[in-house]
DNA sequence: CTAGTCACTTTTTTT
DNA sequence: AAGTGACTAG
């Protein structure tokens, strides 16, 4: 038996023992959760409840097998039989076996986002749509309008209006693409992202008897980061759990930070609306970072317009000041970092030390530092693995093997295959469903065209294991793969490899492929797992982790907040709440680092300002430093503490503001050069300087 | 119909 | 600096 009273705090153990009836845990950073979850895991374990009735809704997929990892070694090792995952990968385990009741069949492909690109931009073209218009939006764009529509559920004109008004003109061609892109995925047995989630609705509603089967088999549901759901996670959560049913939800909502997937605070908000009889447990005690880092973040939440009543108290003691670092530039950022690095190194192992930013291609120069230096790094975050051509290529032979009609991926394998082109592929597809007749023709003069449809039509290839249908499909890749990528051949035989190594874990080719599309891929498989090195990751990546040191870089304006996000209306929150979730992931210490100029991708160097998050801030919180142009760093005086921040709010009170232009149209103020200038970002147009007499504010 | 060339932009975050 | 789209020769 596990001393309960002992390891957990009064709420924490609140949380822990109310297992029957609906609880909501709203969990400050830092405070405990992933213990709080652990403990919960192993208790309903420890009490006799079968493990194949919990469910563990978590974020990642590794996030719920560490957890589960945890939970077993508190136990020792009983917890087997807990289906946990994220909400993706549940739907998918659920519409495999059910996916007729819904007019799919059950070897379905998952899809990903470049896939639907290419979807939607086929469609374009034979379907003429558009056909000469320059100015029309990518497929690209097209796709983000059409994913924002569905995860917030706001019909399509509302969303074009609310992001991007000036695309409202060809709204009858993006209604149209929409519905040429449902129908496509239906015929062909695909499922894009969204589709899951959607259709494991739709099988909860249209089949009410396999939603008590499901309802009866998952007894205990927890749902991790739940101020990150869209809405219908938040129904498919409702509909299983009942609204007696024993579920606890655990969130934040101060680090909500997904709205731009349709992720709405109002799941939490609703949570004791929908549940009647659900108890609330608020878990304020900070056991993560040191009184001077908690203060920072606090601090940053006080400036935000959206009021987040708890307050997280530090147990820690006092700790170092975070510290600000205005550089020269980000090229001396990078060195300045990695020397800092080198330095902390002496008293933090290279794991405890992470380097965060808001945008992945911002980590660059300071890989080439690390590089340089000799420094192991890992990076999360960014491009992904399997968004790779040839890792797209190879997999694109797996999938044509377990879904014959998924186009796409004919389209990628037989292209490869010199003088033939989407026309003739087509044909190719058509004929496969018809009579065969051309298809028979094109096998007896072109072997390569033979050599893929004998390894399609095998069902004995299906029987064998992922890592041996691989081998198979790199036989025939090979020369392909020589031909296309001769000049960095080597990194890309790297991540074949890995795949590789990736694919001999798994026993069913199916299975293979979903968590391919479904969870970011660890890349580092082939490396050695106790060698030491500094993390670089994004700060969406860097959610639910802790480092004892977080070096943030970038802090200037325009990268962080990201000019993109103020387009949105609530763009500036979301991106403040972000800074907040990478200042909590210190433990120790924390640096913040600034440069006064960029390059631009022209490769000319312009001035930058720091940060508004930063100007905004309450100077007590931090200590300032810059560099000096013989190289040096020098703490910078906070002359009038505590003022300074006033002053520069002060005549900035139309900043953050909308307003309206004759030539173009409604803009957000998001600069003020002098009391009578303002810079001004118009959705369409960018951003321009403006004399405030020209513009109506709103 | 394919494949190669040229000119043009664009660079958030993720399941 | 790469990835798109348009145009054209074969």
């Amino acid at each position: 038996m596990i001393d309960l009273e002992k390891e957990l705090n009064e709420a924490q153990f609140e949380a822990v023992t109310t297992i029957h009836g609906p609880v909501l845990v709203i969990a400050g950073a830092g405070s405990g959760k992933t213990r709080t979850i652990v403990y919960r895991l192993a208790h309903l374990v420890d009490l006799g409840i079968n493990p194949s009735s919990i469910l563990l809704l978590t974020f990642t997929k590794k996030a719920a097998q560490e957890m589960l990892l945890r939970a077993g070694k508190l136990l020792g090792a009983k917890m087997e039989g807990v289906v946990g995952g994220t909400f993706h990968s549940f739907a998918n385990f659920i519409l495999r076996r059910f996916a007729k009741e819904i007019g799919y069949s059950s070897d379905f492909t998952i899809i990903d986002q470049s896939d639907s690109q290419d979807i939607i931009k086929q469609l374009k073209e034979s379907n003429k749509i558009a056909t000469k218009d320059k100015s029309f939006p990518k497929k690209s764009t097209i796709f983000s309008l059409i994913s924002k529509m569905r995860n917030k559920e706001i019909p399509l004109d509302e969303t074009i209006a609310s992001a991007s008004s000036h695309l409202l003109i060809y709204l009858e061609d993006i209604e149209k693409l929409y519905k040429l892109y449902t129908d496509f995925k239906k015929e062909h047995n695909l499922m894009d992202y969204d589709d899951l989630l959607f259709n494991l609705e739709e099988l909860f509603l249209s089949r009410k008897d396999i939603l008590d089967f499901l309802k009866k088999r998952y007894q205990f549901v927890m749902v991790d980061e739940y101020q990150d759901t869209n809405l219908v996670q938040g129904r498919i959560i409702s509909y299983l759990a009942g609204k007696d049913g024993n579920i606890m939800a655990v969130g934040d909502d101060a680090q909500s930070i997904y709205s731009f997937r349709g992720a709405t605070v109002r799941n939490i908000l609703d949570f004791t609306n929908i549940f009647k009889n659900s108890k609330v447990i608020l878990l304020e005690k900070n056991y993560r970072s040191v009184q001077s880092v908690l203060d920072f973040s606090n601090a940053i939440l006080k400036n935000a317009t959206e009021k987040y009543e708890k307050r997280l108290v530090a147990v820690r003691e006092k700790g170092i000041r975070p510290q600000i670092i205005r550089t020269i530039s980000d090229q001396t950022q990078a060195v300045l970092v990695v020397n800092k690095i080198i330095e902390l190194s002496r008293k933090y192992p290279l794991n405890e030390i992470a380097v965060l930013f808001r945008a992945g291609y911002q980590s660059y120069p300071v890989e080439v530092q690390l590089n340089r230096a000799g420094i192991k790094y890992k990076k999360f975050g960014g491009l992904k693995f399997s968004e790779a051509a040839h890792i797209k290529d190879v997999i694109a032979y797996l999938r044509l093997i377990l879904n014959p009609a998924d186009f796409l991926s004919w389209q990628r394998v037989f292209c490869l295959i010199p003088k033939i082109g989407p026309k003739t592929v087509k044909r190719l597809f058509d004929s496969y469903y018809s009579d065969k007749n051309y298809l028979l023709k094109v096998c007896k003069s072109n072997e390569k065209v033979a050599k893929i449809f004998s390894l399609m039509n095998d069902s004995s290839v299906k029987t064998l294991k992922p890592r041996e249908i691989l081998e198979k499909v790199f036989e025939i890749y090979e020369p392909y793969f020589k031909a296309e990528y001769h000049d960095d051949y080597p990194r890309r035989q790297a991540g074949l490899d890995e795949l590789m190594q990736l694919s001999s874990t798994y026993t069913d080719l199916e299975a293979f492929l979903s968590d391919i599309t479904l969870e970011p891929v660890e890349p580092y498989a082939l490396e050695d797992p106790l060698e030491q090195y500094v993390t670089l990751s994004t700060i969406h990546s860097a959610k639910g982790l802790e480092w004892d040191v977080v070096i943030l870089i970038d802090m200037v304006e325009d990268r962080f907040p990201s000019k993109l996000s103020q387009l949105e209306p609530e763009g500036m929150e979301e991106e403040r709440r972000l800074f907040y979730v990478a200042t909590t992931r210190a433990r120790d210490r924390l640096y913040i680092y600034s440069p006064k100029t960029l390059v631009s991708k022209t490769g000319e160097p312009y001035l930058t300002s720091v940060s508004p998050f930063i100007e905004e801030l309450d100077k007590r919180v931090f200590d300032e430093f810059k560099e000096t142009y013989s190289g040096n760093i020098r703490k910078v005086s906070h002359k009038k503490k505590g003022l300074l921040s006033e002053k520069s709010t002060n005549n900035s009170n139309n900043k953050g503001m909308w307003c309206n232009h004759k030539v173009f149209g409604r803009g957000k103020i998001i600069g003020i050069i002098n009391p009578n200038k303002y810079k001004v970002y118009f959705p369409g147009f960018g951003t321009k300087v403006l004399i405030k007499d020209y513009v109506e504010i709103e």
